[in-house]
DNA sequence: TTGCAGGGGTCAA
DNA sequence: TTGACCCCTGCA
């Protein structure tokens, strides 16, 4: 069957999908921008997203989703994966920075997720000053407490929750999920979205600027988490989330000095404008993975 | 073994 | 502009 240029053949319990391009699962599971897809010992990643659990690797340009259908790439998996974009010309034109080409060499196969908005920014309030094995256990707990149970291979999987059945739990409930200090801004801020007091879905039609104002009305949200929010959840490519790591690689790579988190702003808008959060996974991730900035 | 620093930031003073 | 903040892990 063809769809979008792509061919899907229905295999087993799953799909595989040939003529895919820039797609590397280790690094788009890996660069940051997701806490709830896991590797698997033969090198696949199981994760849960839309309600739905799959496993997913890809090589030689076949990507191969288990536990799904051909209809749920179409209504799900084409869009989540952002399949529809050409990250090669994208690449190609951000290369054009020299220091970039090494980071974009580094992490080929990253693509920005489009993640439910409401998931990505509960899940970025975590981060706030914290760990990510430790955001990845709290927003697990968080699902298995309040989200809709899944069973996939004998094991259940959580959902995350929406933000009504958040907004409704007491904070005591909450904190048995370890979240800590941040439990009272994620009540508060699922409340405000629950009463409309801010509406996630009118993201996408306000500009960048206008969105994020928005977003920091909420407890627990200050310009990084709000950029996070709206990169990851694929409302925004032009905002370039600044935390310590991005602070350090700009500054190692770029500046050869200490530089304001405005600076850094300003030189990504100038240098990497509209493709800007793309520049970001980049970076994020070649510096993480070569722990540049801390020696 | 115990103790302490520090982490994908944000908030309040 | 600066310190506190839940909780956990890593390292003396």
């Amino acid at each position: 069957m063809e769809y979008k240029g792509l061919n899907i053949i229905e295999k087993g319990n799953g799909i595989i999908v040939e003529g895919i391009k820039d797609f590397n699962p280790v690094h788009i599971f890996e660069c940051g921008q997701c806490f709830r897809w896991f590797r698997q010992d033969d090198g696949s990643y199981t994760g849960i997203a839309r309600g739905r659990v799959v496993n997913v690797r890809c090589s030689d340009g076949r990507l191969g989703i288990e536990n799904t259908t051909p209809e749920d790439f179409k209504d799900i998996w084409f869009e989540y994966f952002d399949l529809g974009r050409d990250y090669s010309y994208i690449k190609q034109r951000l290369a054009n920075d020299k220091i970039l080409k090494k980071a974009i060499q580094f992490g080929y196969g990253i693509r920005i997720l489009k993640q439910d908005i409401g998931e990505t920014l509960i899940s970025f309030i975590i981060s706030a000053n914290n760990r990510i094995p430790m955001i990845m256990k709290v927003v697990a707990a968080i699902s298995k407490v309040y989200g809709e149970e899944v069973q996939f291979n004998g094991r259940s999987y959580y959902a995350f929750p929406d933000m009504n059945r958040l907004s409704n739990s007491t904070l005591e409930q909450l904190e048995v999920c370890k979240g800590g200090f941040r439990c009272k801004y994620i009540i508060k801020t699922s409340g405000m979205i629950r009463d409309n007091e801010v509406n996630l879905e009118r993201l996408t039609h306000m500009s960048t600027e206008a969105a994020r104002s928005e977003l920091t009305r909420l407890p627990g949200v200050g310009d990084k988490v709000a950029d996070c929010t709206l990169l990851y959840s694929g409302i925004k490519l032009n905002v370039f989330p600044t935390d310590v790591w991005v602070k350090r690689v700009m500054e190692e790579l770029f500046f050869k000095r200490e530089a304001s988190h405005e600076e850094i702003q300003n030189f990504a808008q100038e240098r990497f404008g509209e493709l800007a959060g793309v520049a970001q996974q980049y970076l994020f991730y070649y510096a993480r993975e070569n722990k540049i900035g801390l020696g």
